[in-house]
DNA sequence: TTTAAGATGCCC
DNA sequence: GGCATCTTAAAC
């Protein structure tokens, strides 16, 4: 694959609604210029948490502490945490003071397929390298260091790339949030239909 | 200060 | 299906 125009986004890009971001986000590069090398995946599954009427978001009910502060911020700052024992990472959405962010739940590899590799030893296929939230974040070498971090500058960012077409985007309810009540069945995960980095379903 | 649960992944 | 492993938030 050739990569023209490689270079972070534009930090307008991520002032729109937040389900409208998490579609657009679908097929964006995601770029970590990391110990010399370029990480490049293509994002394929993404989630919207929508902080104060959602139960499933670590906002909800306009939580603030020093975990959450980060999604009351401009549009497109990282906002990361720990899962036992894994990292997860979301591209903070909404309007400044507007708790919303969307997780990035899977990408397919673009480039450094190799190091991705290196950093995920034992794993056999290939698709199993970043399908899923706490996978991809291992193989593209992401940690908590990152929290805050403008995802429209180097070294790690956003990438331009064109959108997914409205009737090539799979929509339905987001993955192991089962005990949210009402919140479990709204239809905020997004993914590009039949790609194989679609990370699978799970209550 | 203590405790329970969790936007997960991997092994059995 | 069990469990690692650790942070957060809420209970005590």
């Amino acid at each position: 694959m050739i990569i023209i125009n490689l270079k972070p986004i534009d930090s307008s890009f991520f002032e729109r609604t937040t389900l409208d971001l998490a579609k657009q986000l679908l097929g964006k590069l995601i770029v970590h210029e990391y110990k010399d090398q370029t990480l490049i995946g293509k994002i394929v599954e993404t989630e919207a948490y929508q902080g104060p009427l959602d139960r499933a978001a670590h906002s909800f009910n306009s939580l603030r502490t020093k975990r959450t502060e980060i999604m009351y911020q401009h549009p497109g700052l990282l906002y990361c945490y720990q899962m036992h024992t894994h990292v997860l990472i979301n591209v903070v959405a909404g309007p400044r003071s507007v708790p919303h962010a969307i997780l990035i739940r899977a990408i397919e590899p673009v480039s450094g397929l190799k190091q991705m590799k290196l950093n995920r030893p034992h794993i056999k296929k290939e698709v199993d390298l970043t399908n899923g939230p706490g996978k991809l974040t291992k193989a593209l070498s992401i940690g908590m260091d990152y929290y805050g971090h403008q995802l429209f500058e180097k070294p790690l960012y956003i990438s331009h790339a064109p959108p997914i077409n409205e009737n090539q985007i799979q929509i339905g309810p987001r993955v192991g949030i089962a005990n949210s009540g009402e919140a479990a069945n709204y239809p905020w995960r997004f993914s590009i239909k039949n790609n194989p980095y679609v990370s699978a379903y799970r209550k």
